[in-house]
DNA sequence: TCAATTTAAGAAAAGGTTTTCTATACAATA
DNA sequence: TATTGTATAGAAAACCTTTTCTTAAATTGA
């Protein structure tokens, strides 16, 4: 079945294409005989208008690009949902990428958004790697472009939306307060994300403790990072004299590598050590114990991300603005 | 900064767009020395083709949409990785849609990629409304289409990927030899996966036994349903007569729904209650006790789509095909 | 009735590529 | 020399819309 054009339609109507598309935008005027004449005519040839086409005339495609390293976490799934929420609505779609953490496909995903001509792009947890060589900055000055978690201070061109370091000292207050003496940070790399939640730990534990010691591992957003968390775990479980009795973990699934590290060793958790998760998703809830963790308010994050590109979108505000969102430990049994 | 054309590289560089063109896509000798001069113009002008236009004219864009439910289930993001796999390689891109299991939205989607001149669509587990009213199918006669999941007899008109139904089967005869005798099916609605499953349920059981009950909640891919799971289940253990010994959950989620539900009443598992997830994904490890699932091999299911998506694309080879791929019981501790 | 205004609809340009067809320059062959 | 062949590169059409500019027809006002 060979694909029906604005010509098609035009013919079977009897009427001009300039007609046919003043029927689809409804944006002009057109007599209810004609107008009638017109959908019958789209329905009977099936008719859908190329977007391509008129994505190059008007050079806007109404379409913005979400780059986030994964789809395997469910911190991402609720940001994503949060973004989709609100620009849905105001009937723009979007082109969802996932880079699996990867440097190279992060950057062939955004030019291929460009050449897709997308209005804007909003990315999660962009590498570091491609913060630190300058390329978002330059990117940010040829499109609008949100960040979501990406945010370090020497980034001074993009507008960056991110959640504030609190939920680490929030985390920490709450461990020492329960007695920890021997708290330690589990996070992953490559992204900033866990650089800030590091650079707050060893700040704010340093004024409190002699212990400070931080965990990584390779990656940390796939399905992988359980299972790496829990090895890195259980290795400095096992060191006699400075095994941690407290462990404050970058995202869930770190956590529940942590508690399975624990178990394995026949350690008690909360008893013998207390675990706290980040961004509270369901997985912290169904293990057993359920797992403190820090809420990361993910649908707002997203919502604001989408809002302020919006805003860029469709208006000539186009600074750059720093959100911060309140984060909040919740307390549960690990 | 202005988006720079062929045309601005063409006259940077003193030659016609046409030669432009050809440096890019390598499809035709050029002398080296222009070849050089040309491409120092792109550097400078940071010149990205437009493929908006490069869609239009060579009516192929390159590109695949996927409509999934949800991006809140393991299931989907193995499939999905599985695609990824294999078309990226091939020099397509995807352009990911989730659906949140609406009806409507569906549609929309499809139509939206349809409107982009996507090459061909990939769905995993389409809702049924869409099916049974023939949209589905319609639909395969205007673009290459795989549906993942979306089989029933009914449907003629599509090629469909399927994974077996005997997970259910080895399932049922796993309890049955455990010396459960009341199995229960939970399950939920609007996916023909679902109602595929109930009925080998009920054909099988009731050769069996003369229990056979299901229990139906309302979705069955987002968050919510592990609580939806709960609640069900909770309910059916409390009937006293019939109260179940075994479940089958038609995916981990569910599960992980029921084993909270045993949990909350003082329910051994797998003493008293015995539960079987499906999908083998990473939450089937993480709960307490691990739960036994039905592997459903999804990465493969993911690439056979692809693969064959990328046929149907490529060749005239249009037929209708029905793939079916084994599934394994994975035995756990419910 | 005639001019002026309003309404409805068409013609053609534009958007940025690819591709076909054509043209030039030069070398090779007879 | 005349002919053929071979690189190399340009001109122009094509892809499918939207949009600006016109035009024709219908209505209004005096």
């Amino acid at each position: 079945m060979k694909k029906s054009t604005i010509q098609d339609v035009a013919d079977l109507a009897g009427v001009s294409i300039t007609t046919v598309s003043r029927v689809i935008n409804k944006n002009y005027p057109v007599k209810e005989s004609t107008r009638l004449r017109v959908n019958s005519a789209i329905d009977k040839l099936n008719f859908r208008p190329n977007l391509l086409a008129k994505g190059l005339i008007q050079s806007c495609t109404k379409t913005i690009g979400i780059i986030t390293p994964s789809i395997e976490n469910l911190f991402f799934s609720e940001v994503i949902k949060g973004i989709d929420s609100f620009i849905r609505p105001m009937g723009y779609s979007t082109i969802l990428c996932h880079s699996e953490g990867d440097n190279k496909s992060e950057v062939d995903m955004i030019h291929n958004l460009l050449n897709r001509q997308a209005d804007g792009i909003i990315m999660i947890d962009p590498r570091k790697e491609n913060i630190d060589s300058g390329f978002i900055e330059d990117l940010s000055k040829s499109i609008p472009l949100v960040l979501i978690n990406g945010f370090y201070d020497g980034v001074k061109c993009n507008y960056i939306l991110n959640d504030a370091t609190s939920g680490v000292i929030e985390a920490l207050n709450y461990l020492l307060g329960e007695g920890c003496t021997k708290v330690t940070l589990l996070r992953g790399k490559h992204s900033y994300s866990y650089d800030i939640k590091e650079e707050v730990y060893r700040d704010f534990i340093l004024k409190k403790s002699d212990y400070c010691k931080v965990l990584s591992i390779d990656e940390g957003n796939d399905l992988k990072s359980v299972n790496s968390a829990k090895l890195k775990v259980i290795s400095a479980l096992k060191e006699k004299k400075s095994a941690p009795d407290g462990i404050i973990c970058c995202n869930d699934w770190m956590a529940v590598g942590a508690l399975h590290a624990a178990k394995s060793l026949g350690i008690k958790v909360p008893g013998d050590l207390r675990i706290i998760g980040f961004d509270n998703t369901i997985i912290s809830q169904i293990t057993e114990p359920d797992i403190s963790t820090v809420d990361q308010q993910m649908t707002i994050l997203g919502q604001l991300a989408a809002k302020r590109i919006y805003t860029m979108m469709t208006t000539d505000d186009h600074e750059i603005q720093k959100i911060f969102l309140e984060t909040k430990l919740i307390i549960r049994n690990s």
